[in-house]
DNA sequence: ATGCATTTGTTCGTATGTATG
DNA sequence: GCATACATACGAACAAATGCA
C-alpha cells in the first residue's frame, strides 16, 4: 500500500539562500514551529527526508541536518526504515523520599499497571548483600516486574527484599503484585526511599524487547534502598527506564 | 598489520593441581592481586582470555570462570568484541540543593580541574529561553566547559545566564572561570539548585572525544535551574557526564 | 559501504574427581 | 563397592560485537 500525502498548496517554501542563516537551521526552525504549533501531534510521523527535501527544495543531506539537531533536542524520534516521529511527552519520574510507581503515572494522568515476570527465593549476590546489609549468602526474594503507564512500558524492575526480615513476602507478592500493597502485607505500613543512584547503559536483548525501545538507545538505571520507620532496609531495587519516553527528576 | 606482543619470560605461571584449590579460584586470586597491587591500572584492559589461558596453561572456560566471578564482584567491566577492563572507581555525583561542581569532585579526594571552551553571547533558543524565563529573543551568556577530576574529564556543561539580570557575567567567567566565582562577582553570593532532570542518550563525536569515551557508551545528561536566594533564575545547565565513570546520586 | 581479524558469548559434548547415601 | 549427583576442567564449533583497513 501507498500511503500520499497531500500538502498545501504551499509546495516549496521559500528559503533564505545566502543569509545569515545556514539552511538546515531555517529547515530546523520551520519544522520546530509545526511541531511547537501543533500541526503535528505528538506519536505523529512526520514527511520523509525526500519529501522534505522536495518542499524545502534543497539536498537530502541539508533536512537530515535538521533532523538530526531536533532528535538531539529530543523534539523527534527517528527510526531507521520507520521515519521520524514527533516526540510524545516524557513521563517524568520524580524521586523523593516517597516514590511510588503508581502514585507516579497518576500524576501524569496516565493508567499504571504492572505484569510480574518472577517471583522467586534466590541468594543474595555480593551488590545486594551489601545494600540489603545482609552476609552474602543470605537469601533473598527476587521480585521482577514490568510497569507500565497507559500500557505502555516505562520501567523495568528488579526488586530485593530480605528474607529473615520480612517472612511471607513472597506470598504476598503474589497475592497483591505491588510493592507498597505487599510490604503492608508483611507488615510495614510505611517506608522511604533512603538513595537513589542512578546511570545509563545499553538495554540488554531482553531488556529492549520488554521496554520496547531498540538497542542502540540507553536505558537509564536507578539503583536505590528503601527502610521502613525504624530506619531497617526492607527493600534493594534497580530498575532500568527507556530514554527518552522517560526522565529522572530531582526537586530537593 | 600483525602485531606480536612479547612477554615477559614467564610464559606460563604455574598453578597447583590437584590441591585443595581450584584452577579457577588460583587464576581468580591471581588477576585480583595484580589489579590490587596497581600492575594493572583502573580502566586498562586486562590480557584477553585466550591470552590468560596459554599463560595458566588452562582452558578458556576455565578462565572465562574467573573473570565472570571478577565481573560479579565489580572488579572488572566485560565488552563483548572489546575486552576485559579494570574497574573504575565511579564518581558518585551527589546532587542537592548546594551542588557546586568543586566540592563535589573534592569530596572524593580528587583534585578538581576545568578547562573554558567557550564563553559567548547567544540568543536564547526555546528551550533556554523557557527555562530562564526570558522571551525568546532574549539574549544570553554561554559557558560551556568541561570539568576535570585528577585530570580525568567527568563532565561537560553548557550553562546559560540570563544576561540582563546579570551584568558583567561575561567578563567575570573570562577573570574566574568558575560558576561560583562568577556569580559572586556579579553579586550573587549564594545560589540553590531548584530542579534536575536527567536522562541519557549516545554522546556525539566530539562528547565522545572531550569526554573520552567510546561512542558506543551512553552519556548521562541532566538539566538544571539554578535560583538566588530571592528565586529569581540565576543559570540554566545542561550537562553530560560519562557513563559508568559517574553515577548521579540522589539523596532526600 | 564491505570485508576481515580480533575478542567475548554461548552451546554442544566429554572426562574426571569428590562427596553422599 | 556401587550408584548418583555435582562441580570442575577441557575441546570444538559457532554466534555476535567491535575495530580497522
Amino acid at each position: 500500500m501507498v500511503l500520499v500525502v497531500l500538502y498545501e498548496p504551499v509546495m516549496s517554501d521559500s528559503l533564505a539562500r545566502q543569509a545569515g542563516v545556514t539552511l538546515w537551521r531555517q529547515i530546523l526552525a520551520a519544522i520546530e514551529q509545526e511541531i511547537g504549533d501543533g500541526s503535528v501531534k505528538p506519536g505523529d510521523r512526520l514527511p520523509t527526508e525526500a519529501q522534505y527535501s522536495t518542499r524545502f527544495g534543497v539536498n537530502r543531506h541539508t533536512v537530515r541536518r535538521a533532523m538530526e539537531e531536533l532528535s538531539r533536542n529530543g523534539l523527534i524520534r527517528v527510526e531507521q526504515g520507520r521515519g521520524a516521529f514527533v516526540a510524545e511527552d516524557v513521563l517524568d519520574y520524580t524521586v523523593g523520599a516517597r516514590t511510588r510507581f503508581s502514585e507516579q503515572v497518576r500524576r501524569h494522568n496516565k493508567e499504571p499497571s504492572g505484569r510480574v515476570l518472577r517471583i522467586a527465593e534466590v541468594p543474595a549476590d555480593k551488590q545486594v548483600a551489601a545494600a540489603l546489609g545482609l552476609r552474602s549468602t543470605s537469601r533473598v526474594v527476587l521480585f521482577e516486574r514490568l510497569g507500565l503507564a497507559d500500557g505502555r512500558p516505562v520501567t523495568l524492575g528488579r526488586h530485593h527484599f530480605p528474607l529473615v526480615r520480612l517472612r511471607g513476602i513472597a506470598e504476598a507478592l503474589r497475592r497483591q503484585p505491588t510493592i507498597t500493597a505487599a510490604l503492608a502485607d508483611v507488615g510495614v505500613d510505611d517506608y522511604r526511599r533512603q538513595i537513589t543512584r542512578v546511570t545509563a547503559r545499553m538495554p540488554t536483548a531482553m531488556e529492549a524487547e520488554l521496554l520496547q525501545v531498540p538497542r542502540t538507545r540507553p536505558v537509564l538505571v536507578t539503583e536505590n534502598v528503601n527502610v521502613d520507620r525504624g530506619g531497617a532496609v526492607v527493600e534493594f531495587g534497580v530498575a532500568c527506564y527507556p530514554t527518552p519516553r522517560v526522565q529522572i527528576v530531582f526537586e530537593p
